[in-house]
DNA sequence: CATGGGATTGACT
DNA sequence: GTCAATCCCATGC
């Protein structure tokens, strides 16, 4: 199967991050199913890209399909996919996968046996593929992760707000698979819960 | 050059 | 539910 082109990726991220549902992503003899997403874009102030141009946001205004890490909290990498044309600072964090090849390596990594506890977050898939710093600004299509196009049908997808951040925390720009076991929590689709006019609601995803 | 704040996780109450 | 671990980088002098 041929990695997804930099092409996919040159348009707004808030088309790219619903359809990267369903994509597999591969590093080294790991890889998995991609079930969870969210997109950022520089014109609102929980993307980094939102202070401009610096030494940390210079893979977010570079060209699309490479891959934007970086350090969270000190401890964990997390692995966006650059989107929108060069010039304009925007990614989809990668937060949770489906476990598909290398698992007993990842295992290893983790240091946890639960397959669904492998991937189910943005540090945990980092450190169950041994995705580092050092592949920030790497390429997405031909470099040492690559992020295959999705096989089967077109996966239920449902849209919530995004975790763990502080501002524009309102946006719905959280994308995940109905139901799917290996998404983090909070689950999105309890986000509604207590909430009058939370995002919550099912998606139907295009079928081509 | 010093300081402060994270796109998180896991352990503990 | 609360809280600490730990490093990169943006900002301010």
């Amino acid at each position: 199967m041929k990695p997804l082109a930099p092409e996919f990726y040159d348009r707004s991220v808030l088309e790219v991050a619903p359809e990267l549902i369903g994509c597999t992503v591969v590093h080294g003899e790991t890889a998995g199913t991609i079930v969870e997403t969210e997109g950022y874009h520089e014109e609102e102030p929980a993307c980094h890209a939102y202070v401009g141009l610096t030494a940390r946001t210079r893979t977010l205004f570079g060209p699309p399909g490479r891959a934007y890490v970086y350090r969270s909290y000190g401890i964990h990498a997390m692995l966006n996919a650059v989107c929108e044309p060069e010039g304009v600072g925007a990614a989809v964090l990668i937060r949770a996968l489906a476990p598909e090849a290398g698992i007993e390596l990842m295992r290893t990594r983790r240091g946890m046996s639960d397959e669904r506890e492998l991937c189910s977050g943005p540090g945990r898939l980092t450190q169950a593929l041994g995705i580092g710093l050092d592949l920030n600004d790497s390429p997405l299509d031909h470099g040492e992760i690559v992020i295959l196009p999705r096989e089967g049908p077109a996966p239920a997808v449902v849209s919530s707000v995004r975790v763990g951040i502080t501002k524009a925390a309102e946006l719905p720009w959280r994308f995940a698979a109905a139901g799917n076991p290996n998404v983090s929590r909070p689950w999105p689709w309890r986000a509604a819960r207590g909430r009058k006019g939370a995002a919550g609601g099912a998606l139907a995803s295009r079928s081509g």
